[in-house]
DNA sequence: CTTTAGAAAGTGGTACTACCAATTGAGTGA
DNA sequence: TCACTCAATTGGTAGTACCACTTTCTAAAG
């Protein structure tokens, strides 16, 4: 019936207005991160365009992390990164004014469901990076480290939930907020941090991690919750 | 100290290692929505490269969604579209086997956190286009009509929160689980729906409804969360 | 004077050619 | 065996010409 119909490619749908992107789309489908894509040249006389409007869209692919130009090595198609959804969403925050304080309750959002995934999981291995973290956290004295062991804490939350798509959001926030944040806390960076509010991050950040080890994710995100309203406050 | 310092442009940094781009950024930035940019020659004589060039990154931004080039009448800045977010998740979890079903926990915590916004505002004109979609769901009888109604309710649930962002990435997704969720309600949709199952949707919904009319954040979280946990089971 | 049809200018889209710069890899030398 | 050189390949840029579409202005028709 249909003379040329890919179905099931949800791609060739989004570029029903563009032959030739939908063409490399396609293409790009079948292959896997990392593998390297014929040359603009060839590819222009393959996809019969002329390689002026090939570098077009290899562009615009490139500008949403699909593809990665190397100059001089050729066109690769790039593995998921969070940075190039980030990179999109700082372009498009900055010229939309979306307000970042709307954007912390997204971070919210994912680190309480990544909280109840985790205990959901109660992966022992993962978890253990967690109380690293914290262990971290309470040793030292510096504010810089205790920002880090804070960020490592998070990071390692997200590994123990186990889900791809929430580290991906979580990640891609994050590197947007990072400017941001480090704006607020570059004043206090080297300055020894005041022993009562560390003391409390920890004591957050243990509730967080005794309910998922415990394997109890109601409990987990109250903790979550408790944790950004304290930190929210200050 | 540095010779040219763009302060506070985060879209900068990004660009470091490509000033083409990040002159279009940065112009980009000092624009609004809807904005029309020089003709791509008048561009190209301005940032001084050749028009080849310039159509490169106007390719690659376009890609992000933050450009609109229309042929014959000019390029313009464009608003923040959340289906440009969803394209290029749709590319990259295609090109990347990002499983659907992590996804949809994503989906979930956003939801989650905008019933908890939307308790903690307590707006009774939004909240009343909740309790409107709730009512037609009781009141039809197709399986279609209940899945609008339902698709009516979460949507009206992310306006009543009040959160740009939280809207904004909740219908990006939607976007990309959409013909995912059109698939497996297709061969239901002109179904009648069975009597016990539509009233366990009100159920669910009316108790989300009543959790936010009462400004009750937490319950409004409890209630989304037995919802998803019900009908992820069936 | 108003309306409208058409011309003209402007804009993005494509093609083609030529050349530059970086990378790669094979071959050559020590 | 190792290190180097150099040529082929690849992406990056420049410039020109032309096409299709859009917008705007103009002049003719009413």
């Amino acid at each position: 019936m249909s003379i040329e119909h890919d179905a099931g490619s949800s791609l060739s749908e989004l570029f029903a207005d563009d032959p030739l992107s939908g063409s490399l789309a396609a293409l790009i489908q079948q292959m896997r991160p990392g593998d390297k894509l014929p040359s603009e040249r060839d590819l222009a006389v393959q996809l019969d365009v002329s390689r002026t409007a090939l570098r077009d869209r290899l562009g615009m692919l490139e500008g949403l992390g699909v593809l990665r130009r190397r100059t001089g090595a050729g066109t690769f198609v790039e593995t998921l990164r969070p940075d190039a959804l980030a990179f999109a969403l700082n372009l498009a925050i900055s010229s939309s004014h979306l307000p970042l304080g709307s954007l912390e309750s997204v971070r919210i959002a994912l680190e309480r469901q990544a909280a109840a995934e985790a205990a959901r999981r109660a992966d022992p291995v993962l978890i253990a990076y967690m109380k690293r973290a914290i262990d971290t956290m309470a040793a030292t004295e510096l504010q810089a480290d205790v920002l880090a062991a804070d960020r490592a804490f998070h990071q390692s939350l997200l590994r123990a939930a186990g889900n791809p798509s929430l580290t991906f959001f979580a990640e891609a926030l994050s590197s947007v907020l990072t400017q941001d944040l480090a704006d607020r806390s570059e004043r206090l960076s080297n300055e020894p941090l005041s022993t009562s509010r560390q003391a409390l991050l920890v004591d957050h950040h243990t509730r967080i991690y005794d309910a998922i080890l415990a394997g109890d994710p109601a409990r987990a995100m109250r903790a979550v919750d408790e944790h950004f309203d304290a930190i929210g406050q200050s």
